[in-house]
DNA sequence: AATGGGGCCTGATAGC
DNA sequence: TGCTATCAGGCCCCAT
């Protein structure tokens, strides 16, 4: 399940490929996405992509006319494969390019999104009420102090909240929590600015690591080019219900939070 | 205003 | 064996 670094990971896996490289068709198979694709994707027919961007978990790819916004949501996959290329089941947009190249949106659960945002409208309504990002220098423990005062919803869905900090999602909430020490469940509002602090360092060096072994491979991830990310292995607490913690050897437990799997240690997470 | 839950989807797996 | 039930969960949106 692609969260902030998956998406990373792919950005730098595309890039290369379609950057200074004029889209020359655009072809969908399957337009019911999570929001069907609009008709004015074709804007991007004939423009050059002038990078690919990320804001949050969304791919940017940018040309002077406009921008498509791309999300992966829960199972999407993108490829940069040559023209001719079988076309699989659940391959259901190519973007071609002029150097007989295709970006291959692959997407079983069809909880992805293909998006235009045209170069003369406002900012497109899924990006405005984004937080920071977690590689934002304002991003901070006092930061996160600051907005969690009076807060009553659990620390670990506080800092899964997209107003909050974008980026961080299930697996990579769970493991920060559980470096950090602290417990998932505790009310966002009664904890202290000293743990903030310590806390969100955890949350980027965590994700930066994650970016750095290429993402995590559970099920569904793949890199652009095929290969698993292997951030897995050193997952803490993620998937290990039942098994040893690596810390104490307590039996991680596992609770659900807004109907997401949360596993930690109740003896190293306070 | 803040918070909790429903719904969108398919594939893998568990259970009968 | 082959069916059905359950779970995975990011994110918008609606109800309370």
């Amino acid at each position: 399940m692609p969260e902030l670094p998956e998406v990373e990971v792919t950005r730098m896996g595309i890039e290369p490929h379609i950057k200074q490289h004029k889209v020359t068709n655009i072809i969908i198979r399957n337009g019911r996405l999570r929001w069907p694709i609009p008709e004015q994707i074709n804007e991007l027919i004939g423009q050059t992509i002038e990078q690919v961007g990320r804001r949050a978990k969304y791919l940017l790819i940018e040309s002077e006319a406009g921008t498509a916004i791309l999300h992966l949501g829960m199972s999407g996959k993108l490829c940069v494969v040559p023209k001719e290329t079988e076309i699989l089941k659940h391959d259901h947009v190519d973007i071609e390019f002029d150097n007989q190249m295709i970006l291959r949106f692959n997407d079983p659960r069809r909880f992805g999104a293909v998006l235009w945002q045209s170069c003369d409208e406002p900012m497109h309504s899924v990006l405005v009420h984004l937080g920071p990002e977690p590689f934002d220098p304002v991003f901070t423990g006092d930061y996160l102090y600051q907005l969690s005062r009076d807060k009553k919803s659990s620390i670990k869905q506080f800092i899964m909240d997209n107003k909050i900090v974008v980026g961080v999602g299930n697996i990579y909430a769970n493991e920060a929590l559980f470096k950090a020490g602290i417990h998932p469940k505790r009310p966002a509002g009664n904890i202290s600015k000293k743990r903030y602090q310590q806390l969100v360092p955890i949350i980027i060096e965590t994700l930066q690591r994650a970016i750095e072994q290429g993402g995590t491979t559970l099920k569904d991830f793949a890199q652009a080019d095929g290969k698993p990310g292997y951030f897995a292995q050193e997952l803490l607490v993620y998937g290990r219900k039942g098994l040893p913690c690596v810390n104490c050897e307590q039996i991680l437990d596992e609770i659900r939070l807004g109907q997401r799997s949360t596993v930690f240690c109740k003896n190293c997470q306070k």
